[in-house]
This record gives C-alpha cells, sequence and structure tokens, in this order.
DNA sequence: TTTATAACGGATAAAAAGATCCTTTTATAT
DNA sequence: ATATAAAAGGATCTTTTTATCCGTTATAAA
C-alpha cells in the first residue's frame, strides 16, 4: 500500500505526536528504537517531514523532534503520506495506465475508484488527535 | 496499490481473455504492443502465469497465449494478483507492522481493515467473465 | 569560550524491482 | 528433414528504493 518510507514515516509521527502531547520532546535515536526502523534513514524522512512542517525539529543539546501541540487536528494523516509518497496512491490507475478517468475508464475504474476514495476518505478525514485518542503505542515497536 | 509486473500482469490477462473469448491466441509481441508493456518483461510475466494455470501457452508457430474459455468464470481477479504480488496487500499492516491483527491492532488498524476488505472483495468477486462484460479493450493501449 | 549533543545534508552503498539479451526448447508447415 | 516461429529460461544490466556514513551546522550547558 504504502512505500517503507512512508510507513516508517507514519509509525514516526505517531510516536512524536503521542509524546508531544506529554511534552516530550524525542531524538532521532529514541524515535528509531521506539518504531522499530533504521536510524540513519529516519533521519532522511524526518528531513523532509520537517522541510513540508509535519515535525518541528530543535538542534542542539536537549533538541529532538516534537509535533506542536495546535496542529494535532489540523495534520492529517494524508499530509504525512502526501510528503513521502505523493498523491499516486489516490489518483493513480489500478491497472497502471496513464490516462484513466471518468471519461476514459480502464476495465477495472469504477472498481478501483471506490476504493481509492474510501482510503483518501480515511487519510483526510482522520488527523494525529484523532489517531491519538485510542492507541497504544505499544505496536509500533513491533 | 500493485507493482508493475501486476499491473502488466492483470493488463496481459484482460486482454488475453478477450482476445480468447474471440477465439484467438495472441502472441507476446501481440500482447506488449495491445496492453503498451515492455516485451521481454511482460514474457517474465506471462511465464508465472503459465506455471500458475492462470494462462496456458502454445509453443512453435501459430502459437500464443490463451485462455480457456470455461476459466473465464473461475479465474478472478485475485488469482492474478495473488501469484504476482502475493497476498501481503490484504494481509499485510498499513503501518508495515510485522505483527498486527485483531488481537495486537496497530493503531490505524480498524482504520484500514475496512478498506482492505473492501479491497479483497472486489478482487476476489470479480472474475475476467466479470471484466470482460462491459469492457471497452482500447483502453489497454494507454 | 569550550564541549557536547543533536539535526542537517551530501555522498555513497546495498538491495530490490524493473527491464533486456541471448541461447535453448518445442512445435508447425513446407 | 529443414526452416521457421514462438515460448522458456538463464544471465545480465539498469533504475529505483532502501539504507548507511560522515562531515557540517546549530545550540545549550558548564
Amino acid at each position: 500500500m504504502f512505500s517503507r518510507s512512508c510507513e516508517y514515516g507514519l509509525r514516526a509521527v505517531i510516536y512524536i505526536a503521542q509524546q508531544s502531547n506529554l511534552g516530550n520532546k524525542v531524538n532521532l535515536t529514541t524515535i528509531s528504537e521506539e518504531i522499530d526502523s533504521p536510524q540513519a534513514f529516519t533521519a532522511k524522512i524526518l528531513q523532509q517531514l520537517t522541510r513540508n512542517k509535519i515535525v518541528k525539529s530543535i538542534k542542539g543539546p536537549y533538541g529532538g523532534f516534537m509535533i506542536e501541540p495546535e496542529k494535532m487536528h489540523s495534520i492529517k494523516l494524508s499530509d504525512v503520506v502526501g510528503v513521502l509518497d505523493g498523491d499516486k496512491i489516490y489518483t493513480g490507475c489500478g491497472l497502471g495506465l496513464k490516462q484513466c478517468d471518468a471519461n476514459s475508464p480502464c476495465p477495472l475504474h469504477y472498481k478501483f475508484i471506490e476504493i481509492r476514495e474510501k482510503l483518501r476518505t480515511m487519510l483526510e478525514s482522520n488527523s494525529l488527535h484523532d489517531v491519538l485518542k485510542d492507541i497504544d503505542l505499544v505496536w509500533l515497536k513491533r
């Protein structure tokens, strides 16, 4: 469904969000341990998320990553996915055709569109706040 | 959503099925032209589909690929996807966690499972016959 | 002001996916 | 029998994705 990068990114964001809610900033080492991801690679992903204002980074001692509490409602899962995987998951054709839309649909167009729209809606309607509401973070470690 | 291989595979199977319905066998060159895919790579994919009895191959002059008419109802899209991409699209965790299921769900488990089940149902309930019913094959060329 | 810590960024490496090439095998028609 | 057409299969190459390494920059505390 998503690329590795995007999976790590989502896990990282959820973890950082949860810690930010507790008032903690977290550094790269901790993040990659907690979400079980390769550290250097995770660093690259966090850089992208930082540049795109999803997370905030603080350099230097006692630095790390955090998400501003006031953004918990506005940042949607779709924002994270959008930064890391783009929008091809919503817009792309199930059969990989370049041109496939309502007025020139591929054989499976109408069968796929429903699923893709459901996915889009899910990602766009769930904010970090929503995700954190009922969460058991242990699961990010597996 | 699917790998390139799987996209080509689905396009090839749909095209072969349609031609088989018309009583035609089709060779690799024709297939890759009609579905706009790299020929040699498509050959590899067709080999896999042949080994897995999705398509039938006939060697030698006047040979090619076909799908036996009596299989049009029994071969589902999920069979093609299963051969080429496996079942990770149904069973895998949205966040890429190895262990994620009903009794140890990841933070997004219940949000994803609905989408995945919808996809599975769609692929498992659509046979080649179903797909061919209302199809405009021109679209496989784009 | 020095030292230590942590993110940033560029370069590189490894692995996987995508794609091609070429020889071998099979089968058909002449 | 021979020539030819087509798939099969092994080896290899290319591109993309995933992952690592290391020097640079920023910052906080002592």
